[in-house]
DNA sequence: GGCTATTCGGACTTTTAAATCCTTAATAGT
DNA sequence: ACTATTAAGGATTTAAAAGTCCGAATAGCC
């Protein structure tokens, strides 16, 4: 992958809270999506802190994102996971690469760097959500009886 | 970086071996690149054990390139430092992300991948020699005299 | 032919990321 | 006010990457 497993945990968690501002539970959130639920819940913390998600503590508690689900890029989600230079440097580590002295992938790495930012900027969690969606209909399709054999 | 520092490591080492096949110690590479000796020692024997290295221990011994540094590619490098399927999965580890159901990156980066893998079987280790000469070349041409003012 | 210096090879330690646990603070319902 | 619920935040553990150290092998010398 890209990125660290944290950002994609983020990603798949904004992608999974409901589109109505409901509160929605770190627990909830990482048994549907199968992921380790205290370290998801520390993930969601620093979404707050980005302020990607509002949450409240106590009964009827719990996450929820701050603006709708379009309104939120998967590049800002990145950034504030990465930080703000995730993808600078050279493919390779090597020093020397710049765009004076380019090394072999170079050229190649820095169409894909904008091609990846502009995509970035451009998806939204709602993209996201209806991936999951779309995924899950499918799903259904293929088994309409919920029940196995 | 797209890849681990040791495949950074691996590739700059390479790169500052000599192309006729003299062997080189691991120390002098490290200090001559300024990296981290008894790692890069460790790297190196990975390379023998991918064939891209011969070695000899004792008195003259050393690393050399197998092949000459035309024949030994970029992409064959990184396999052997990362494993076969370092590029796989999707960017934003989604799980559910594939052909049919792409995720809102999934086309910009499979774009990607299949240029950088394409630029990496055509790039070899010499292209990044050269990256290096010319490198050194431009810094002598700004300060002839050796000598610092 | 054995001795010694040199250099690789593989086991060992340190650091960082990933994941967990536990205590504290806040809120809703009783 | 009290209790149950839930996030916040720090402390701790685990896993993996990054980096270090000691033993095996070879060449040259006496």
């Amino acid at each position: 992958m890209l990125f660290s497993t944290a950002t994609g945990y983020a990603l798949r968690a904004l992608a999974a809270l409901p589109e109505d501002g409901t509160y929605c539970l770190a627990k909830d959130l990482s048994s549907r999506l199968g992921l380790p639920g205290p370290y998801l819940a520390k993930i969601l913390q620093g979404l707050v802190q980005a302020d990607i998600l509002a949450s409240v503590r106590g009964p009827k508690g719990g996450f929820r994102l701050t603006r709708p689900a379009h309104r939120i890029t998967v590049g800002e989600v990145v950034t504030a996971m990465e930080g703000p230079d995730a993808m600078d440097g050279c493919v390779m580590g090597f020093p020397a690469c710049s765009g004076e002295h380019p090394c072999p992938l170079h050229d190649a790495w820095s169409a894909v760097k904008s091609q990846v930012s502009t995509s970035m900027t451009e998806a939204t969690i709602r993209d996201l959500q209806l991936l999951d969606i779309r995924h899950k209909k499918e799903a259904k399709d293929r088994a309409p009886n919920s029940a196995q054999a």
